[in-house]
DNA sequence: AGCACGCCGACT
DNA sequence: GTCGGCGTGCTC
């Protein structure tokens, strides 16, 4: 059916060639066009197309299908200069698409978001001189020929600022012919990251590694390693060492990272490492830098990318290697047009453009882990960490026990004596700590103690998160936010509310309790305590300004704090094992990764794990330092239980602003859902928040056996119920978290 | 995704 | 009597 190339001869005068055109909409597939006489059309070319009273960017799909009339036919235009998505691309698009269940202009839609990368470059007329002597040569005109004698070429404001005369001086020079006009190009070009800029001196295990990377960059071909190394062992100058080989033979390497990873340190490390910075791929960049980059990447002269998971859907020219940064984030399975998991794809779009894949982390995901072992990714590990530091020793202290010790003294109820005894010697030591509690706010609950009404969101099924400093209470799922009241809203009972629950700030309070002459700083994503004030608190940090840092994820990775020797989880059981099958693993990885902060200089460190279940194989595992074996167990627990990796999992997801509406289409599903041998359906279900963003959410989870097509299932089930439009019906494939 | 066409409420 | 709400359906 779909050609990867065809073209159309035609006898002039003949029929218009015809094509399919993909569009950037989700429609179910191509439409047929109408090409201009004598136009090649091959598969990527970039149209012009209307659609309905539409004016938009298109791409040939393929043959024409021929099932639309002829005379309905419109005529796509070719663009100028003709450009053309790359193959690879075009195959990644639609294989997505297929494995997500989203229309394929849907996935189009995702990769043509550089809005105007395709407009015609913006001229830019810059003049040099042209060796012509002006008839008249003033002073000015001479002033101003010395300085543009350079060579460079400037515009007529910038060579009037440069040699400081006025812009009617450069005028009459470039009309006397002494300055001509060149051409610039829109956009400054990037620079070549050079390959051997400053080559690392690698410990055994980073050669080991390094050489197993150039060795698959060099073959030209697909291959999956998993990047396996503790925490400081140097993984990035390893994966560096790969793109360094991609680079010597001329193609580009893509590094994706979670988007909180892409910060400014890791350009400079590239550019330390390269001589020059990467071109970066992200949310925020401008429309300008978006285009600059979107053109670089598919002509070919940026060569290496670092992005976050969109940058997966560039145009790359000649891609050579692709790594995973942190593969083991959940961040990097997210809705942004299509739910898609941006480490599978990665592997997806390697094996497309035929280049080997890098999945880096420390403690990676189960299904790299599992693919490592059984032989289908190369494992390559990084045993030693970088310097002498030792791995921290990791000691639980069991709350219940110190319950009582904890109720006897009134004024403590998060910070265990074993704890504050620990932070006190670090204190006295002149070391630094770190206490790490996942919650933002105060308290996460607020309740009345009278009629025992909780403050909930009204937009969402979701407690309402204190937040002390700014006397607010906020919804951490939506932006609603109200001041904190008095009274209760429900018995208008006065002065009864009371908080439950510890976030960051409370801890952090209890702290300044028991040691009040300590320099501490809070550190999360609040708007409060925003970027900006943590990067201050981070810094503080590392220049010692501070000894202690209470912090929530944003702490958990990345700093390097020489003097940080306690690291206290005061709630190590956050996250629990509601159900998720992935729950146990991101509390190990999470954890892990917080334990990780300790001692990395010298000294040895020291983690102290608050939990209720010290007995659970999550905390023993980490107790004993044990990461292997929790992935051992792990792994049996999961193919026991037929879950991911060993079986696969889809849920589907419907939505909609009237509940009764939602959960009939959801009942409609659920009754339709065909008998299929190893394919189990669960559900609906409310979803773990009922209701988001004034949307109720019911959920039905798939469950089938790993040799079942399990889109080829959910195709033919969803196409048995129809829903209204105001009920949108989602699907996620291999959802990785059940809200 | 847009945008048009199509049936039921408060306005000059 | 009209302007306009957004629900349903179509766009090669």
């Amino acid at each position: 059916m779909r050609q990867a190339h065809f073209q159309i001869s035609s006898p002039d005068p003949g029929p218009q060639p015809r094509a399919g055109i993909l569009l950037p909409v989700p429609l179910a597939g191509a439409y047929d066009y109408k090409l201009p006489r004598g136009a090649i059309a091959a598969r990527g070319t970039l149209v012009e197309a209307q659609l309905g009273s539409r004016q938009m960017l298109g791409v040939v799909w393929g043959a024409a299908e021929g099932t639309v009339g002829d005379n309905r036919l419109k005529t796509a235009e070719p663009l100028a200069d003709a450009p053309v998505l790359p193959k690879g691309l075009c195959d990644f698009i639609d294989w997505v698409a297929d494995y997500t269940l989203n229309p394929p202009g849907a996935i189009l839609a995702m990769a043509l978001r550089s809005r105007g990368a395709f407009e015609p470059e913006a001229r830019r007329i810059a003049y040099v001189v042209s060796g012509v002597v002006p008839p008249k040569l003033s002073a000015a005109r001479r002033q101003a020929l010395d300085v543009a004698s350079d060579g460079l070429a400037r515009s007529v404001p910038g060579l009037a600022e440069d040699a400081n005369v006025s812009s009617a001086v450069v005028r009459g020079l470039i009309q006397s012919g002494a300055l001509m006009p060149t051409e610039l190009p829109e956009f400054t070009p990037f620079r070549a990251p050079e390959a051997n800029f400053a080559a690392p001196i690698l410990n055994d295990d980073q050669a080991q590694a390094a050489a197993a990377l150039r060795g698959a960059v060099a073959a030209n071909k697909f291959s999956a390693h998993l990047l396996d190394g503790v925490t400081g062992s140097g993984k990035t100058e390893v994966y560096f060492e790969a793109v360094a080989a991609a680079l010597a033979t001329g193609k580009q390497a893509l590094i994706l990272l979670p988007e909180i990873a892409l910060t400014v340190q890791f350009l400079e490390r590239f550019a330390a490492r390269f001589g020059t910075r990467p071109a970066e791929w992200h949310s925020d960049l401008s429309q300008k830098e978006r285009r600059r980059v979107y053109r670089a990447v598919m002509n070919g002269e940026a060569k290496v990318v670092v992005g976050a998971r969109s940058a997966l859907f560039l145009p790359f020219a000649s891609l050579g290697l692709i790594a995973v940064d942190e593969e083991h984030e959940q961040a990097f399975k997210q809705q942004d047009g299509a739910i898609y998991h941006a480490r599978d794809m990665a592997v997806v779009r390697a094996r497309i453009e035929q280049c080997p894949v890098v999945l880096a982390s420390a403690t990676p995901s189960l299904e790299s882990f599992v693919n490592a072992t059984n032989g289908r990714y190369a494992h390559l590990k990084l045993t030693s960490r970088h310097g002498v530091a030792a791995m921290p020793s990791v000691k639980l202290i069991d709350l219940r026990q110190e319950r009582d010790a904890i109720d006897a003294e009134q004024r403590a109820q998060w910070l265990s004596p074993p704890l504050r005894d620990a932070l006190t010697q670090t204190l006295v030591a002149g070391e630094q700590a770190m206490l790490f509690l996942n919650r933002r706010g105060y308290a996460p609950l607020t309740l009345c103690e009278a009629c025992g009404h909780k403050l909930t969101c009204p937009h969402c099924s979701a407690w309402l998160v204190e937040h002390r400093y700014r006397r607010r209470l906020a919804c951490h799922q939506c932006s609603f936010e109200i001041p904190a009241p008095t009274a209760c809203p429900a018995c208008n009972a006065g002065g009864t509310l009371i908080a439950c629950g510890p976030g960051v700030e409370r801890v952090a309070e209890e702290f300044a309790q028991f040691f009040p002459g300590a320099r501490y700083a809070i550190a999360s994503s609040d708007t409060l305590h925003g970027p900006a004030e943590t990067q201050g608190a981070i810094r503080a940090m590392a220049k010692r300004e501070i000894d202690v840092l209470i912090g929530t994820q944003i702490v958990a990775k990345g700093h390097h704090f020489p003097q940080l020797t306690l690291v206290g989880v005061v709630d190590a059981d956050l996250g629990g094992s509601d159900g998720d099958v992935r729950a146990r693993e991101r509390t190990f990885q999470l954890l892990h990764q917080v334990s990780g902060r300790a001692g990395r200089a010298e000294k040895p460190g020291l983690v102290l794990l608050q939990t209720r279940n010290p007995e659970d194989a999550v905390m023993q595992a980490l107790a004993r330092g044990d990461r292997d074996g929790f992935y051992e167990q792990e792994r049996q627990y999961r193919e026991a239980s037929a879950a991911p990796p060993f079986g696969r999992l889809a849920a589907i997801i419907v939505s909609g602003p009237d509940g009764d509406a939602v959960r009939h289409v959801a009942r409609e599903l659920g009754k339709a859902a065909p008998a299929a041998r190893d394919v189990k359906v669960w559900g609906p279900t409310p979803a773990f928040y009922a209701l988001l963003r004034g949307q109720t959410r019911e959920r039905l989870l798939v469950q089938a056996a790993r040799g079942i097509d399990i889109q080829a299932y959910l195709k033919a089930w969803l196409k048995l119920v129809k829903a209204p439009s105001a009920v949108r019906v989602t699907v996620d494939v291999d959802p990785v978290s059940f809200f």
